[in-house]
DNA sequence: GCAGTGATCATA
DNA sequence: ATGATCACTGCC
C-alpha cells in the first residue's frame, strides 16, 4: 500500500472536536474512497456542520432513534442516511459522544451536491456506523499545510429553512479555487 | 418551478 | 396503520 509522504489520515483525535471546526478544517483535505473502480482520492471542496441537539437543523434535535443513532456515538464514524427516498447523504460525526453532531460532506473532487457525491462513489447505508479515523472504506487525508483561511467560504446550511434562526447561521464552508473578495457568500 | 421517491418517525 | 416530512436532483 502506498504512502503519500505529503498527507496524513485524520485519526480519531481529529474528529473529536466541534463540528464546525472539523468542517473548516477537512476543506482542502482528501477524502479517499475505495470503490468497485478502484480507489479514489478527491480534494474536499464543501462541508457543512451540525453542531448538535440544540441545533434545529440537525437530525439530532428529537433525540435518538433508528436512523440517526450513530450521530450520538463517538467521533470518528460515518453517519449515512437516505434523503428524499433517493439520495444517500455522507456524513462523519464529531465530538463528544452523546452529542449528535456531525459534518455533512456536500463536494469533493469533480463531484458536486451530497446525492452526486455518494452516487459517483458507490457509498450506501452499508458505510454508515463504520470508523472513518484509518483506512477502511472511506477515510480522510489532510496535506501538511492547511489552506490559506482566505480562501475559506462561509454561508448558510441549504435545504434547512426549517430550522427557525438555525438556517441562518454560518456553518457551510466551501473552498474557494482564488481568494474571495468576501469572507461570506450568498 | 416542481415532481419523483421511499424510509423514517410521530401520532393514534 | 397512516400521513407528513425530508441536510436532493433533474427536468420542465
Amino acid at each position: 500500500m502506498s504512502r503519500r509522504p505529503d498527507a496524513a489520515v485524520c485519526g480519531a483525535n481529529f474528529f473529536d472536536r466541534p463540528a464546525d471546526r472539523v468542517a473548516r478544517d477537512l476543506l482542502g483535505g482528501w477524502l479517499v474512497a475505495r470503490t468497485s473502480e478502484g480507489t479514489r482520492r478527491l480534494v474536499v471542496t464543501e462541508t457543512e456542520a451540525y453542531l448538535g441537539a440544540h441545533d434545529l437543523a440537525c437530525h439530532g434535535r428529537t433525540g435518538p432513534t433508528k436512523r440517526n443513532a450513530t450521530m450520538f456515538g463517538p467521533a470518528g464514524r460515518w453517519y449515512v442516511y437516505l434523503c428524499y427516498g433517493m439520495h444517500w447523504m455522507l456524513n462523519v460525526v464529531t465530538g463528544p459522544e452523546g452529542v449528535p453532531a456531525a459534518v455533512l460532506i456536500r463536494g469533493a473532487g469533480e463531484l458536486s451536491g451530497p446525492g452526486r457525491l455518494t452516487r459517483g462513489l458507490g457509498i450506501d447505508r452499508s458505510l454508515d456506523g463504520t470508523l472513518a479515523g484509518r483506512r477502511g472504506a472511506a477515510w480522510f487525508e489532510l496535506p501538511e499545510k492547511p489552506v490559506a483561511p482566505r480562501r475559506i467560504l462561509r454561508t448558510p446550511r441549504i435545504g434547512v429553512g426549517y430550522a427557525g434562526e438555525w438556517a441562518e447561521k454560518p456553518l457551510r464552508f466551501v473552498l474557494a479555487h482564488e481568494p474571495p473578495i468576501a469572507r461570506t457568500l450568498k
